[in-house]
RNA sequence: GUCCCCAUCGUCUAGAGGCCUAGGACAUUACCCUUUCACGGUAAGUACCGGGGUUCGAAUCCCCGUGGGGACGCCA
């Protein structure tokens, strides 16, 4: 039998870090048995169902490259089939029409509360043998109930978190349709499960009590159950959960922040899962190593500084020609034309071992496509001095001799017109780098003089005299 | 309240009874390298929640406690 796996988020809001994290699981498990990973949408709840949050799971999968192997999937396009399945029970006697009323069932839990019980479903709908029930109130949509077993336990064999046993007792008679005949989630999320032949639901923990009730209804349909495995969930730094209020962001959010989708994979596949001691994985490396045996099954804490840190190696190990969409995005981003100045993987080349993100390699690569917007206020009244014009008047004239605009050349004209001084090439560098990019900070110079071309450098540096005799 | 889950450095984790005077990574602190910022290198400190068992031997197994989390909807 060949695996199938699953990511089914409601529509109602962004995909969060743990949705993101979950739903890596699922499609790495799939692909590391040669199975299928599908997108399923479960709107449901048309309340609070968008098509924008529709739309930004659709964008925030593309984007992280989970890619699902069917179309999309939507439970509000399956209705009929719910309706049916739910007929068949009803005509069976594993569901049943309830008619309590929601006021009467708040007051049943609230009672049940006051005497420190488990508030659930006490059955007063639940036909019997022997039982006599009520006549049914006129003018009531009842509600249906699923016919849960009264007796024996469900024993659960999740794949992280071991063997969990649930008494029947525990488990009450769930709504699987509402009165307007619209179905419930846990019911929904069966059939489905069912029909699509999914072989393992991994989910968040968070849906392991609805787990005996599903396995439950099942049962009650003669389905073959699945493999279950609950994945932990992220917590925020301080250890809370990871809320909207507290800092959960979207994973496009992360994009914006400058990382790589594969490193934000890579956070988060390390994020309870291990192997041995390896820190970085290719998404290959992921597939063919990813396993359920070594996932933790206590939750985590996500890590900012660790996480850029994953990106920063990633920017460092991949090849620019993959980095370069990425870092064109953000350029845009900031305003600045990637055509105006020299092509990207080089730049990349120089800049990304001092990136941690995308969005400093393109605020500090700004300077090669625009032009300065003056210069660092402190870097300039360090390095922008009367001695610094003298060097910049006199180095343009030697580079501007120069037979070719290459790094050796380059180096060779920085270096020997430092030694020609007796300075140290630290005292040259900096000014000039100050000059030319506007600040203190860039790749080695002769590196950041290739980059920055030949006309554009002599321009530079010719401005800078002119910035200096103005000051004083 | 009831049920369920979880528990190793600040954080992510290795660890499936002896290999553990507990390893790696992030972060931190020193030092080295260095034309800036960085990269890199070296070193340091910091952890098995508590208590009982089981065993020749427990971070690892069992029980209790404590702490944290989740679930108890005609939400998903």
């Amino acid at each position: 039998m060949s695996v199938v796996t699953r990511f089914a988020p409601s529509p109602t809001g962004f995909l969060h870090i743990g949705g993101a994290r979950t739903a890596l699981f699922s499609y790495l498990y799939a692909k590391r048995h040669g199975g299928k990973f599908l997108l399923r949408i479960e709107d449901t709840d048309r309340e609070r169902s968008t098509q924008a949050a529709v739309d930004a799971i659709f964008e925030g999968m593309t984007w992280l490259g989970l890619k699902s192997d069917f179309d999309e999937i939507y439970q509000t396009q399956r209705f009929d089939r719910y309706k049916a399945v739910v007929q068949q029970m009803l005509d069976a006697g594993t569901a049943y029409y309830c008619y309590a009323s929601k006021e009467e069932l708040d007051a049943m839990r609230a009672e049940q509360m006051a005497r420190k019980e488990k508030p659930r479903y006490d059955g007063r709908w639940r036909p019997e043998a022997g039982k006599t029930l009520p006549p049914p109130p006129t003018g009531v949509q009842p509600v249906v109930r699923f016919r849960n077993p009264a007796e024996g336990q469900v024993v659960l064999k999740d794949l992280i978190k071991g063997e969990i046993v649930f008494d029947n007792k525990e488990l009450d008679d769930l709504v699987i349709a509402r009165g307007d005949g619209v179905p419930t989630y846990n019911f929904c999320v069966v059939v489905d499960d069912w029909d699509m032949g999914v072989t393992h639901v991994i989910r968040g923990d968070d849906h392991v009590n609805n787990t005996p009730r599903q396995i439950n209804i099942l049962k009650a349909l003669g389905a073959t159950l699945p493999e279950y495995a609950h994945v932990s969930m992220i917590l925020g730094a301080d250890g809370a959960k990871l809320s909207k209020r507290h800092g959960a962001l979207g994973v496009m959010e992360y994009r914006a922040m400058g990382f790589m989708p594969e490193a934000m994979l890579n956070y988060l596949v390390r994020l309870g899962w291990s192997h041995g001691d390896q820190e970085m994985f290719t998404r290959q490396e992921m597939i063919e190593k990813f396993d359920f045996d070594h996932v933790s099954p206590s939750p985590a804490r996500f890590d900012m500084e660790k996480a850029w840190w994953v990106n920063h190696q990633y920017l460092k190990i991949t090849d620019p020609a993959i980095i370069a969409p990425e870092f064109d995005w953000h350029l845009r981003r900031i305003g600045v034309d990637p055509a105006n100045g020299p092509d990207l993987s080089p730049v990349i080349e120089q800049q990304r071992e001092r990136c941690r993100s995308l969005v400093e390699m393109a605020e500090k690569s700004k300077f090669l496509f625009a032009e300065l917007d003056g210069y660092s206020d402190k870097d300039a009244a360090k390095h922008l001095t009367a001695d610094g014009a003298t060097v910049f008047e006199e180095l343009a004239v030697a580079l501007e001799a120069l037979p070719e605009w290459t790094a050796p050349a380059l180096h060779a004209a920085v270096n020997g017109f430092a030694e020609g001084k007796g300075l140290a090439l630290g005292k040259v560098a900096q000014p000039i780098r100050v000059a030319v990019v506007g600040m203190a900070i860039s790749p080695p110079i002769d590196q950041t003089l290739l980059l920055l071309g030949r006309d554009r450098t002599l321009a530079r540096l010719k401005a800078a005299v002119a910035y200096v005799r103005s000051k004083s």
